[in-house]
DNA sequence: GTCTATAGAATGATAGAC
DNA sequence: GTCTATCATTCTATAGAC
């Protein structure tokens, strides 16, 4: 197992790579409120967070924000957006890989190595959802059902080729799924894992689920 | 499997059956207070969440609810306490069945059960902790602490027994709790399982992580 | 124990100077 | 694009009548 093991990290590592979360805001001035933004929401959540935590955490005023953000809200989305989208291509980017028990491995190593490496981003993505307007959280929803639908794809396909043995596809896909999701609440870095260390352990474990041969 | 499963839930129902969360709350007051609270923090987060929700969602005024609860975070803070009290009565209830698999099937039946049929304690109780002042996050951070070790040590049990495989007994525990608690955030009643279905789903899910035979 | 009224502070957002 | 100043509102909590 050791072969796949480290075939899984090498190919999930290219995968997490490749994704950049600020893309989207080029100017600093933009980061620093977008990182500020991020910071608070995932610490004392949406609500929690004042207009002035922002300011201070990216050295401006209250009045200057506006100039970048139509409203607190806003800022939000486009954080909760990128985020998911991050999320989205990166079950994508897993699923590719032909050979469904290898794919699901990547898959689960990426996706829970993702939630506790950026687990700042993670809990405002998984967890502040219900601060959206509705127009908002229905963009960010398809974003959730995407990334089920790759999941349970990936998860038929292993079960068609007889690679998974599953009592429920769309259980085991909840259940594949909360595991990595779980991990933004509860992952604290300097614990007994390594993002790395828990994504391998997760895998292996979501690899157990599935019914899949050792 | 039939009648193991027929088992788990019998003992399951009869352990979720002797738990009151309302025995705290004797009057007809405190409940309609405690019942708003509930249903406000978990919708809209402890900050979304203000004393005038809590005053309509309990017909009362902003005044009268000082009577009954010396302020927004004390409430929570009795909320959550309650919660994370029962949880871990839960798990304790499940954990005195000396075959180690049939008290972690019993024990993964009635925490999923509990959090989905329970979605609104179990929605404050796992995500707003931290919203509750340094000194009260400590009472119920140790309560956390209790019920990961109840099932900690039951893995543990199972392991020195033979009936569990494991290759890390703290990640099999966090997976295990992981994939009950994170029902709390995407169950919703009506949907393709009810909560006594998914608690057994998950209970076989988690026998498969643990290496218990089929 | 409940109410109306309100104090006192904080909030999201805007106005207007530079 | 950034600032200081401020508006209008909302918030938690209290005062005092019944």
């Amino acid at each position: 197992m050791g072969r796949v093991t480290a075939e899984s990290t090498r190919a999930g590592e290219r995968i997490l790579a490749g994704l950049d979360l600020w893309a989207e805001w080029p100017t600093a001035t933009q980061r620093a409120i977008v990182g500020a933004a991020l910071e608070s929401f995932a610490e004392r959540g949406f609500h929690g967070t004042s207009l002035k935590h922002i300011a201070q955490g990216s050295g401006l005023s209250t009045a200057a924000l506006y100039v970048h953000f139509a409203s607190k809200e806003e800022l939000l989305f486009a954080l909760s957006r990128r985020g998911h989208t991050i999320a989205l291509e990166l079950v994508r980017a897993a699923a590719v890989e032909p050979d469904p028990a290898a794919a699901m491995r990547v898959l689960v190593y990426s996706f829970t190595r993702w939630h506790a490496e950026q687990r700042t981003t993670a809990r405002v993505v998984q967890y502040e959802q219900g601060a959206l307007t509705a127009a908002h959280a229905e963009v960010v929803a398809e974003l959730r059902r995407d990334t089920e639908r790759v999941v349970r794809g990936l998860i038929d396909r292993g079960v068609a080729a007889g690679a998974f043995t599953v009592p429920d596809v769309r259980g085991a896909t909840a259940a594949v799924l909360s595991l990595g999701i779980d991990v933004a609440r509860w992952f604290v870095p300097g614990g007994p894992w390594t993002p790395d260390a828990l994504g391998l352990l997760y895998a292996g474990l979501a690899g157990r689920m599935l019914g899949m041969p050792a």
